[in-house]
DNA sequence: AGCACGCCGACT
DNA sequence: GTCGGCGTGCTC
């Protein structure tokens, strides 16, 4: 017997693993692994959306069979290596397989399902025969019905009046365009010339192309730009059957501006010692883990571009990873201006479709570096000769919800299986990866100097609790103040950063006290001045601006704390003749809108950028000399034991945002806290002094890296429902693990409430724990009855964050 | 996930 | 009696 594994599109713990299908003689030939199917699944008729994991020619199977039904993809749309990086995943991260598969692939690939009725006879109650409305087939969204119509559909439904058929709708569509090709040969459309009016020129050009592009075919669209022939001549054209007209796949092209063609510059000793050592591990195939470690302005990105070149110089194919693609568009523009149409893009600003393009670009090996976000690491990329993590401390290289994977370790994965080296770049990176350099794990490669030996912008630390002294309420510090109106007055650029979008961070009574909350989620509203609305900055709930207290009916509201709006208007009446850019989440929801900002305050067309922490990240404006932080302390207050570093990171980042070409730059960071460590150390931009420090930390308080850890949290409507689970789970937590694991909580996550649910949530430390691999498995094998009612547990493991 | 089966209470 | 609630278990 001819047997398929399928991996089944049906996220529980009981189907996880594969289920086995007969292949049918009609699609022998075709069915390979790693290829989407459609099978029956369950009782009745229901079709669902697997993944062929392996095929048996000749295998045996006891119990009952079913047949594949379909086939959705010509071609394997994943290779044996992601195959088995899917399965590798699924452990490490413990989610399901299939979850792990959909998100390796572009979104588009993942089917979507819809429930059809079909009638069968006519003789059936007047309200389904309503709903048919004279057709045989109509969708059937159970949902979208009222109970008792449901109740109608499903009794009809056993008398066999109306049958439910399940679609699986694919949505991988290559996008098809018209081409020609001439069904005349030369000689006839020279007789062709010869007999035509002379007035009809663009018939005359149509046959000029026919006879000079013999045997070729063109887009129709290009015939006429290129070409300049009307539209409606071609179609006559096509009438008298010069040309045949057929559909041709096109790639959707993302890249709407041209990129400017560079080249490679030249580097310096530091620089050509990291290209040279790196390219070595790429000749010797060795999968080799490199901490780059540069301060800001040590010319990273060019070490990269070079190590690129190296690679396909040596005939293989390279990925490089950002953060967030949106937010460095400055360097996409960069690995696409040297390398040109060999490189693919894989981000969050590319619509479905165009990443669905860019993937196959990649699959058909016609793209051989890969520039992308966090998933881009899934790229089907073949023969890789190198891997580059750029900014491997940013937060965003982890996913959030299930899969939880953390790029980096993908990464890893990927590179011990091409053999390649793996390249982390940063200026401040993550202490894991640090502490990994230190004990040898990974091999260090420092950029200490700035190219051309360009001094670091001078930081200067301002304390708002003497500025509130004697300045009262404002944000701006006189200092600051008069150093952006000095930078007005030169014409340079200023970038002000402010960790807190919106007007004011909350409206509270003066009366008594109380504070308008979302009703959804445990968080106080943002006032937001533009739309005249309070916003939940979770969920998205909004509501009116109260003019009078909920509570006990006072006016005295008052708004506190202060967001990008509000700190907007204050400096535009602070300095009046100042031309102000805000961007935050609020000014770029806007596809493309960030690029547009950044755009025109690169051009000159603003003095000030005044943005959230999404200015601090990659961007080279050579007119900015000075960068304000308003308030440093945002980040710091965090009940998380990484703000610290944190804290470090963003000011040493948005720090080297000043003073990049020949002006040098100055920072001014406004803080209540002057005298914290990673407030003074990210001063003198020193990583390695915050690294020692923040390291004896983590080890005094038993932390990561010297720690592994875990988040356990469970969710539910019912607050005592989620609380009473955690207690269940810290039961059995206590009795698998030993002594040594330290166990925080069972306790209520820092943002109880979140879109009407309640989240309680376990911390465990831990060293040595070889239970806890079988102690998590099991725990996910319990709770899965749970999800039912909608009690979800879920397990996070090496947690970004610990809220 | 989605569906069937089976066991309980409240109604024509 | 039975309709419909929901808890439980299974899907190659």
């Amino acid at each position: 017997m001819r047997l398929a594994k399928v991996i089944v599109d049906v996220p529980t713990m009981q189907t996880n693993d594969p289920y086995t299908y007969l292949v049918p003689d009609e699609l022998s030939d075709k069915i390979q692994k790693g290829m989407r199917v459609i099978v029956p699944f369950g009782n009745g008729s229901r079709k669902i959306q697997g993944i062929i994991a392996d095929v048996d020619n000749d295998g045996e199977f006891d119990g009952k069979l079913k047949k594949i039904e379909g086939i959705l993809d010509l071609e394997p749309v994943l290779n044996p290596e992601l195959l088995s990086l899917s399965k590798w995943m699924s452990k490490k991260t413990y989610a399901f397989q299939i979850s792990c598969i959909l998100t390796m692939l572009p979104s588009v690939m993942r089917a979507k399902y819809q429930k059809q009725l079909v009638l069968n006879s006519d003789d059936v109650d007047d309200d389904i025969l309503k709903l048919f409305d004279g057709s045989t087939v109509i969708d059937f969204d159970v949902d979208k019905l009222p109970n008792d119509i449901v109740r109608k559909i499903i009794q009809a439904r056993k008398k066999r009046q109306v049958v439910i058929k399940y679609k699986v709708q694919d949505n991988a569509k290559a996008k098809k365009i018209y081409a020609l090709s001439s069904k005349i040969s030369t000689d006839e459309a020279k007789h062709e010339l010869e007999n035509i009016r002379k007035n009809s020129k663009n018939l005359i050009k149509i046959l000029q192309y026919i006879i000079s592009h013999p045997g070729e075919s063109i887009a129709q669209r290009k015939l006429a730009k290129d070409y300049d022939i009307s539209e409606s001549s071609i179609k006559t054209a096509i009438q008298k059957n010069w040309f045949k007209r057929f559909l041709q796949e096109e790639y959707r092209n993302p890249y709407k501006q041209t990129v400017k063609r560079n080249y490679p510059l030249k580097l310096n000793d530091d620089q050509a010692n990291a290209v040279n050592t790196i390219s070595d591990s790429i000749e010797k195939e060795n999968d080799q883990v490199y901490l780059l470690e540069g301060v800001t302005g040590s010319g990273k990105t060019e070490v990269y571009l070079q190590t690129i070149q190296r690679a396909l110089k040596m005939g293989k194919t390279a990925l490089m990873l950002v953060p967030e693609i949106s937010l460095t568009p400055q360097m996409v523009k960069r690995v696409k201006g040297r390398f040109g149409d060999r490189v693919a893009m894989l981000h969050s600003g590319l619509s479905s479709g165009e990443k669905y393009d860019e993937w196959r670009r990649i699959e058909n090996g016609e793209a051989d570096v890969v520039v992308g976000a966090r998933s881009a690491i899934f790229a089907p990329l073949d023969n890789i000769g190198v891997i580059i993590m750029d900014e491997e401390h940013e937060s965003s290289y982890k996913q959030d919800d299930a899969p939880r994977y953390h790029t980096r370790d993908v990464a890893k994965w990927r590179a011990n299986y091409h053999n390649c080296p793996l390249v982390l770049g940063s200026a401040t990176p993550s202490l894991e990866s640090r502490a990994r350099a230190t004990k040898g794990v990974y091999t260090l490669i420092r950029l200490p100097h700035r190219i051309n030996n360009q001094s670091l912008p001078e930081v200067r630390i301002i304390d708002m609790k003497e500025q509130m002294k004697e300045n009262g309420q404002e944000d701006f510090s006189n200092e600051l103040l008069a150093a952006i109106n000095n930078r007005l007055q030169k014409h340079e650029q200023v970038v002000l950063m402010l960790n807190r979008r919106g007007y004011s961070s909350f409206v509270m009574c003066r009366n008594c006290g109380f504070v308008l909350h979302c009703p959804n989620c445990d968080i106080s509203l943002t006032l937001h001045m533009d739309s005249r609305t309070m916003k939940c900055h979770y969920c998205g709930h909004e509501e009116p601006i109260p003019n009078k207290c909920r509570n006990c009916g006072s006016k005295k509201i008052r708004y506190y704390g202060t967001g990008t709006q509000k700190v907007q208007q204050q400096l535009q009446r602070l300095v009046p003749n100042a031309r102000i850019l805000r961007m935050d989440v609020d000014t770029t929801r806007r596809k493309g809108s960030h690029e547009r900002l950044l755009q025109r305050f690169g051009n000159g067309d603003a003095d000030i950028l005044l943005g959230t922490q999404m200015i601090a990240k990659g961007l080279d404006f050579p007119n900015v000399t000075l960068v304000g932080v308003l308030n440093a302390d945002t980040s710091l207050d965090l009940p998380d034991f990484r703000s610290s570093e944190r804290t470090f990171d963003l000011l040493t980042q948005v720090s080297g945002r000043a003073g990049r070409a020949e002006k040098s730059g100055l920072v001014y960071v406004q803080t209540f806290n002057p005298d914290n460590y990673a407030i003074q150390l990210s001063k003198k931009q020193d990583y390695e002094l915050f690294y020692r420090k923040e390291m004896s930390i983590r080890h005094e308080t038993n932390y990561p890296p010297y720690f592994f850890t875990v988040k356990i949290t469970a969710s539910d409507v019912n607050e005592s429902k989620a609380a009473a689970k955690m207690f269940e789970i810290a039961k059995i937590l206590k009795a698998k693990l030993s002594q040594q694991a330290i166990m925080l909580g069972p306790s209520p996550s820092s943002i109880l409430k979140l879109k009407n649910k309640y989240y309680y949530q376990i911390i465990i430390k831990y060293k040595h724990e070889p239970n806890m691999d079988e102690c998590l498995e099991y725990i996910l094998n319990h709770y899965q009855k749970d999800a039912q009612k909608g009690l979800y547990v879920n397990i996070d493991p090496d947690p970004l964050n610990f809220m």
